[in-house]
DNA sequence: GGTAGACCTGGACGC
DNA sequence: GCGTCCAGGTCTACC
């Protein structure tokens, strides 16, 4: 079998860049994934599963020389042909680079705020089970406590690579664990059972009877895609609607306590909490498939003026500095 | 259809 | 160092 060299270029749209599309979305914080701020440098371990054989783990590290040029991939080590398009298909769906050029530019028309920084492209996980599971880490927990539990949850179940790091755990791994041993090592509390549920399905290819393809299959509706969603365990509105944003799907608002700061402090709303929701809900609706664009980039900005900006953000240092207690101040 | 309370963990706070 | 309180979405029971 022909080996690979470890280097691997992967073009890119013509607006991209690097430093700016990772760090878009607060799973840059979260490992596996890890940003250099200092080397701009985009590194985690991607678990590449062959039906055949045991998942194996490499490392990537990410560069980029400037905007639109090719992506460099740094493998850790050899990988055959087949590896390497594993590779390139998990680096595109994180980093959404199969998003068309047109639709960024359609939001930008739309919100013309974010034209000027090109802000567009949100980071997203390797694999849909991987957003999923992100996503019920984040319910009902402050983020230090989601941070908590990713780490654990790579610690104790990811796949290790030649480096020593590890990788986010399969399906298959998360679903072979009792929810108690899932409890003790990783924190989760109550999330124990939801999560080997919600991975025993993303094992077997169905979640609720539907098969996974169908979730991510663009031809399926926004609501269709809800309603499938609302049935799982551990998935309510909040969580069905980041999910959506995280297939790409942009029409609905994950509404939870940040939206209710957010509506306070830089919308200047005032009342009880379930009504700024509403508002804040329908202040972004003008922006119809496009919202969640234009409320994130909102928050997102107001985050970087507490913190800098957020390519500059070390990830043991400013990561848990993103409460409610400490955002308000 | 709407609402109250339980579910866990970890950080903040008071002593 | 210890105990208590609180934040955070989902789920179930109940009206």
């Amino acid at each position: 079998m022909r080996l690979k060299p470890p280097r691997l270029s992967i073009p890119v749209p013509t607006d991209y860049v690097l430093w700016r599309d990772v760090c878009s979305y607060g799973y840059f914080l979260l490992e596996p994934n890890f940003w250099d701020p200092a080397a701009k440098a985009f590194r985690r371990v991607l678990t590449l599963v062959d039906p055949a054989s045991k998942p194996r783990a490499v490392t990537v590290t990410i560069t980029q020389t400037k905007k639109a040029e090719p992506l460099t991939a740094t493998v850790d080590s050899k990988v055959t042909n087949a590896q390497a398009t594993e590779i390139r298909a998990q680096v595109t769906r994180m980093l959404r680079l199969d998003e068309d050029a047109a639709h960024i530019r359609a939001f930008h028309k739309l919100d013309a705020r974010w034209k000027k920084l090109g802000r567009g492209r949100l980071l997203r996980s390797p694999t849909f089970y991987e957003d999923v599971i992100k996503t019920v880490t984040s319910c009902n927990v402050t983020w230090p406590s989601t941070i908590a539990m990713n780490r654990r949850l790579c610690e104790h179940f990811g796949e290790a690579g030649a480096s020593g790091l590890r990788g986010f755990p399969t399906a298959h791994q998360i679903a072979r664990q009792r929810p108690a041993t899932l409890r003790a090592r990783c924190g989760v509390g109550y999330r124990d059972a939801r999560i080997v549920e919600l991975s025993a399905m993303f094992a077997k290819g169905k979640l609720g009877g539907v098969p996974v393809e169908a979730f991510e299959d663009p031809a399926t509706p926004d609501d269709q895609i809800r309603e499938w969603l609302i049935e799982l365990p551990g998935i309510g509105p909040y969580a069905a609607a980041n999910i959506l944003q995280l297939l790409g799907r942009y029409g609905h608002l994950p509404l939870d306590t940040e939206t209710v700061r957010h509506g306070r402090t830089v919308l200047g709303m005032k009342g009880p909490s379930p009504g700024i929701m509403k508002r804040v809900n329908a202040h972004f609706a003008p922006f119809g498939a496009h919202a969640f664009r234009a409320y994130w980039f909102e928050m997102w900005e107001f985050y970087e003026s507490k913190r800098g900006r957020s390519w500059t953000w070390e990830r043991e240092k400013t990561a848990s500095t993103f409460t409610a207690a400490k955002l308000k101040l």
